[in-house]
DNA sequence: CGCTGAGTTGATGACAATCAACTCGGGTGG
DNA sequence: CCACCCGAGTTGATTGTCATCAACTCAGCG
């Protein structure tokens, strides 16, 4: 389990503003009325980059940043002493990474990328100000962290009693459904695949198994002409027949569903 | 897994003012002031009694209420189609049930009593209304939600990298801690024991084990002088050597982090 | 050209599931 | 009061899923 640290530097080209951001509709500033816009521009500290298979920042670091992801994929995880590694979930446009009850405290977890991923930030210190000043984001967080909290459940409860193929197939429906809903702002979708940069050991990490075993439980899943995961692509070749076997029910897994 | 379900009733006895509430302190309302409560009590529908071994809601239910847990066990679970049960988290006093992203949907998950319960129940309809009304409760709920979720996180790396006997210590630190924490509100305890109404087939379904392999788990911890479960009562012999085995970091793990 | 990371395949073994029988303690009713 | 019943726990034997170890392919790349 390889990753690379280096100092990840502010977009050298114009940052994105908040009022043209075409992620917002999707992230904590959903539906911050324009004019509240720019106050919300003050708080954000700055846009950056960073590299595929880089820590954005580990697990017990003192960060002083959380995000807004912008563009790319990224993955949230933990680590045992014995370098066996979870993956709790993965992150799209929009999500937000580095939130935890206590604001103050070292980061309870790392987060990865996955592909090239620009990342909005702001001061940690400042988010609790940010939330009780403004209900609206205050509701916007609950929800956030509500439908995270429902997908880390939903992963829980396959990790804990579903065999190898049922949670791979849960976790290849999930992504596939997040990505499709993104749109245009994750691009590279069709009908029935999407662009995945997960490998076979990403896969393992998170469901947790070993890579060994996801490449044979991928083999089974190709052979029974449920779903293909190669070359960087995922195609989902029988929906219906995925959803039955991973138990998977889409309307009440995901969407983005505002608790008012 | 047998339950029992019945229609369960308001309390006989004059209701719990929220003034007088003990359990507030931990609660969602923690840190609303006095002369906010009469408003909170309005919001509340009953308190509510149930026997041990009893569905408060189920899976997919339409239910119009959530609650505070106010005395006694209780567990959040989810139910395969082929019968196996995850349980999700354990609840004890001051823990709050039934919020989701989707406060119209139906309920994501179900919850049962361990022991004889008292449940203040809210409309899940007035929720939205409450936390936006009262940003002091929204950020209570935050930070309760981020405990949740910081303890979900924890249990999903157990369930996927850890072995049973780690799984097990680690599960048995958290709840020694967190019924510790709660002092006289749920009595029994002393200095290296608490009261423990969980069965061996309740710890297989939370970690994801068979009770069998649970029972034998249990010898091990025994015969290895770290802890005791047995006559309903947990012991804790070792806590230094169960926290190395079981990973188990009680600051960065529990506690009641206010995020602001 | 050889290096590297990801993927593939086979052989073997460990941990936990499954199946089955039995104990034990606490009710309950005859 | 005792027999019985039942749920929870205990133990042994066996099976199965997945981990581990190892060797190898293959594509991309400096």
């Amino acid at each position: 389990m390889p990753y690379k640290r280096i100092a990840f530097d502010v977009t050298p080209e114009p940052q994105t503003r908040c009022h043209e951001c075409p992620v917002r509709a999707l992230a904590l500033f959903k539906g911050v009325a324009d004019e509240h816009l720019d106050w919300t521009q003050d708080y954000r500290s700055n846009q950056y980059q960073l590299p595929a298979k880089h820590d954005v920042y580990q697990e017990g670091e003192d960060h002083e940043l959380a995000y807004t992801l912008f563009s790319g994929w990224a993955f949230v995880y933990k680590t045992l002493t014995n370098g066996k590694r979870q993956i709790i979930r993965f992150a799209l446009p929009g999500d937000f990474l580095g939130f935890q009850a206590k604001l103050t405290a070292p980061m309870s977890h790392a987060v990865q990328s996955l592909t090239q991923v620009t990342l909005c930030g702001f001061p940690r210190s400042a988010l609790a100000g940010m939330l009780s000043e403004r209900t609206d984001l205050a509701s916007r967080m609950i929800t956030m962290n509500a439908r995270d909290m429902a997908l880390c459940q939903n992963h829980l409860m396959g990790a804990g009693r579903k065999s190898a193929k049922e949670r791979v197939a849960f976790l290849f429906l999930e992504l596939f459904h997040r990505v499709k809903s993104l749109g245009e702002i994750l691009p590279g979708s069709d009908e029935t695949s999407i662009a995945f940069p997960v490998s076979q050991e990403d896969i393992a990490d998170a469901m947790g198994l070993t890579a060994v075993h996801v490449n044979r439980t991928l083999r089974e899943l190709k052979d029974d002409g449920l779903a293909i995961a190669t070359h960087r692509r995922l195609e989902i070749l029988d929906e219906p027949r995925m959803a039955e076997l991973a138990q998977f029910d889409a309307e009440a897994v995901l969407g983005d569903h505002p608790f008012l």
